[in-house]
DNA sequence: GACAACGTAGCACGATCGTTCGTTTTTATC
DNA sequence: GATAAAAACGAACGATCGTGCTACGTTGTC
């Protein structure tokens, strides 16, 4: 873990929420500097090129989805339970303000190969193992049928999570929220394969 | 429907290939220029600014995924079939080359207001209505149950395939697509809701 | 209080952005 | 082949991009 100064954190923060609306290469140092209210070479300093900024926001996304949704789910009892507060919290992530810059980074760096995109992948390799660890552990727990296999669930799942971004975000869809929520019981429930 | 001359045609061409690697936002007029083969200025005088561009690109992305993939598909018999020959196409045309702009451009401006992003929830809706069609249209002939909501099943897909573009192009999972078509197979299959 | 280290600002660089303008080249019409 | 219309061009605009450099101010240490 790397040190961080009050100043630098206060960037990133900002970054964050300004990255939350415009994605992550369409933020700007001019304009964050602004809404930081610095220099732009003040700013520029604490990281030494615009790529370095946007790995570290990245870094900070995955910090604060881990210490504001995934680090309250797993102080609750094994099961079932922990996957849904996780879910029910990325779901008001992705609902409240702004998009997250994971996803749109995803999305702006899937064919630009380069440090961020690895990043992104390291990112969201880890955002998989936390789903697909809890699918198992709801599995373990017994709430949910040992046929399905974690990794399987955790690719519909964040499928269903990026779905419901669109319905709800782009295309302003009214029954997305419950659709998702019907989508969330198809995927935890027995799958009847009419082979 | 709007009179194409050569030019442009080839123009939007070339700027649809160039957005599936870079997205809407970062493609400029002077590198599609370049890459054209022409002036920024005797390219710029046929759309009259660049968010008009960006608006016939995702025009141009709509009709040609009408054509290559959606069009095909309508001249099968009703049935499964249509569906699932869309779902091949969407992958393929996921798989081979960049993104989809329409995708990019949804995750871009998502919250940005404007004209694009009136373009983008259009396109997106008309993605979801055919979707949602090609499912009823399966139910009606009787190879999936008639318990599925085609709107539901519709989301679900969306979801699917969107996971999948991630899980393939960006985490470079190798189970992504033997795992997205069982996703398939559970969107269509009964639900057994254990309430 | 001298001094080193650090954080921040100011300024400027070359490049490129979207856009405009006037001119030249191509195309079509008679 | 003259002439009008359309298409493409080169140059330039002001703005902004990411990135350096230098200098000034603050801070902490002896």
């Amino acid at each position: 873990m790397e040190k961080m100064n009050k100043t630098k954190l206060h960037i990133l923060d900002t970054a964050f929420q300004l990255a939350r609306t415009v994605g992550l290469e369409s933020l700007t140092i001019g304009s964050l500097a602004k809404k930081v209210g610095m220099s732009k070479s003040g700013l520029f300093a604490h990281f030494h090129s615009k790529e370095m900024l946007q790995i570290m926001i990245l870094d900070y996304t995955d910090k604060t989805f881990t210490t504001e949704i995934v680090a309250p789910a797993i102080k609750l009892p094994r099961g079932i339970g922990r996957l849904m507060a996780i879910m029910d919290g990325w779901v008001k992530w992705t609902t409240d303000n702004g998009s997250c810059p994971l996803i749109a980074a995803a999305i702006e760096f899937d064919d630009r190969p380069g440090k961020v995109k690895i990043k992104v992948e390291e990112n969201l390799k880890k955002l998989h193992m936390t789903l697909s660890r809890a699918c198992q552990v709801a599995v373990e727990a017994g709430d949910i049928p040992s046929e399905n296999d974690p990794d399987q669930m955790a690719q519909e799942i964040f499928g269903h999570i990026l779905s419901y971004h669109l319905y709800q975000k782009v295309m302003r869809d009214k029954s997305a929220l419950s659709r998702f929520e019907t989508s969330m019981k198809n995927t935890l429930s027995v799958k009847g394969g009419q082979s």
